[in-house]
DNA sequence: TATATATTTGCACCATGGTGCATTTATGCA
DNA sequence: TGCATAAATGCACCATGGTGCAAATATATA
């Protein structure tokens, strides 16, 4: 087990607050779905299709989501085909995750959770 | 691997906009890492005295984190003794990681993470 | 160049929410 | 009961940000 400070800078690392207000949002919330629920990628018009918000405001999400590392846009031609950026995502909750348990003692926390 | 289908359902389940929103905001980040910081529950007081922000914040902060299930909240006296629900959020995270990778195709996924 | 389509950006509106101060509530103790 | 301490709540202020519409930009094609 990791060290408690080395615990913590591994959550400041990984808990950024940025990445997860973008995920807090239930709208780009909605989008990362969509973009999971099929392979490959989706334009900005195929995703506003399949959301009751405008298509600008969807192209405002996607950039939130791009500025944070979580989707990454490629245009080709006039489109633009946005994707999740799975890997680094799972990576990241991933990481956060081993930073918490190594912070917290198993035994307490086993407890709390009445498991 | 799970369907995709299957996947989606258990993305919505696990990717809570509440839960996120709440891990979003910097002043709550930073009262999970000094919860996570120590062993044992810390006061309202406790935390407060460690962040630039007032007490009355803080009580409202730690209310907005027990609501979505990050914390735990007990009274002892006078005091009440905020926990983080550790166990609890390691779940949730790998739960969505879990979600996330079956959502999304291996052979893409590696090539976007660019390794 | 002119036109059409896809996306982004400027703008204004408005709801949400973070903040501090003052007050109230909860609890323990004399 | 009265007083002191800890925490929560009411209130007002203000910044942030989600939203739609209109205009601007980017790209392909005739």
């Amino acid at each position: 087990m990791k060290s408690r400070t080395t615990c913590c800078r591994e959550l400041e690392r990984w808990l950024e607050p940025a990445t997860f207000k973008a995920l807090g949002e239930p709208s780009r919330a909605a989008l990362l779905m969509l973009l999971a629920g099929t392979p490959g990628p989706r334009t900005v018009g195929e995703l506003a299709a399949e959301l009751p918000i405008d298509l600008s405001v969807v192209s405002r999400h996607l950039k939130v989501l791009k500025d944070v590392g979580v989707v990454t846009a490629e245009r080709s031609g006039k489109e633009v085909r946005y994707r999740l950026a799975c890997g680094d995502l799972v990576h990241m909750l991933r990481n956060l995750a081993d930073a918490l348990e190594s912070c917290c003692p198993t035994g307490i926390t086993e407890l709390e959770a009445g498991r």
